[in-house]
DNA sequence: AATTATTTTTAGATGTATCTAAAAAAATAT
DNA sequence: ATATTTTTTTAGATACATCTAAAAATAATT
């Protein structure tokens, strides 16, 4: 079907048409890729003629409803399995994103069917972020930086926008793991850290750490 | 670390060396791998740079103990994977070929460990193809082509020399799994043919199924 | 031993994915 | 509106893996 290369390009495409809903540049593309501009304009020109994106020069990409597809095909195996790692094979979720950017190119259907199943069909991987399901339809729910809550506003902890192992083994280290739940008690304007109440423990979070971590108001 | 085509000649040239014994031929892997005997030797001289091989122009291949042992990696994980993909996602035994070969290619010592532990440590592939260990090691067992042994003699039933999936659906179809004990009661001199005994079933099958076929003699 | 056939290698070409350096277009600032 | 900066594209090069066609070496046959 599709190169790696090209896959690997489709969803980091999809993953950025998510954030800006305009058409996606070159060079965010590029950056994203960890390339140059010059190989993305090469590949670009490869995936507009499969009509997986729409390319005009200069105008940057958006992805036809085909390459949505295929893109969000992509991103459902990387996170089904994530899912796998973490709950069958003992990995941390810091430890499961370069293993599962190796699988996500596995081509068998029926290995996805099948793995999907096994894991009881879940709807989020490790770090929060939903699964698509088989059709590439992603359930969008409705989700704040904590950095954007007021005092005494909260909610549960359902996500990361920064997942490098770092970030999620300092999370670990302070107790701070998805599904629970999170009340601002203070927030400083000097530095715009946080004082947070989560489980039975206050803690003092800076900006960089509240504006990495999802909250589903309540 | 290897790129894909760079462990696909390994396996198949690991493979092919258990078999003969000798210096693989540029032509035996050629057949092997469906691919040209000129592509063979463009392969076989990178190979030989990275000391994976011995080659010497026109007297064919053989693994040094470095290539020996990254070979044996990439059985192992093939057949740890497809361990997982019949006790654990329900494929069947002439299903997971295919899929193995692509999953054999993922890098990451620590998915291999999980996995055969996950696993319960198998021994065994399907295909009763034997799974080397950590270290490259692989157990050898005394086995015999069914169609070697002779009137009246018995043994279980161990292993395939042919895993296609014809062959498989037809054992399928017969009855004839791993595990099972099987007699030969008669063997016809026209044809090669054989009488078996197999669980409750006397079967008649052909020289072509009997020289596919190992049993372990008892 | 000489001839023929087979196997293997070389030479040169193609397609993919990438890069650097330079040119062109678009966006921004004066 | 012009000049400057930034972004994007083009042109040309490299590395990988493959191929075809032709040459060279080896093996088999008479």
């Amino acid at each position: 079907m599709f190169t790696f290369s090209e896959e690997n390009y489709l969803k980091d495409i999809y993953n950025l048409e998510i954030d800006t809903d305009k058409g996606v540049s070159t060079n965010a593309i590029a950056e994203k890729l960890v390339t140059k501009a010059s190989s993305v304009t090469d590949m670009v020109k490869k995936l507009s003629e499969k009509e997986l994106i729409i390319y005009k020069k200069y105008q940057g990409v958006t992805l036809t409803n085909f390459g949505k597809k295929t893109a969000a095909n992509i991103v459902r195996k990387h996170r089904l399995w994530e899912v796998f790692l973490v709950e069958k094979l003992n990995f941390s979720w810091d430890e499961v994103h370069d293993v599962a950017e190796q699988l996500e190119h596995i081509k068998s259907p029926k290995l996805i069917q099948q793995l999907d199943s096994f894991l009881g069909f879940p709807t989020h991987d490790p770090h929060g972020d939903p699964i698509p399901d088989k059709e590439g339809n992603l359930k969008v729910v409705e989700k704040s930086l904590l950095s954007t809550l007021s005092k005494n506003e909260s909610g549960i902890c359902i996500g990361v926008n920064d997942s490098s192992s770092e970030f999620l083994q300092f999370l670990d280290k302070k107790g701070i793991t998805l599904g629970k739940l999170i009340t601002v008690l203070e927030k400083e304007d000097f530095d715009d850290s946080l004082s947070i109440q989560i489980a039975q423990q206050k803690l003092s979070i800076s900006h960089k750490i509240a504006n990495n971590l999802y909250i589903q108001k309540q």
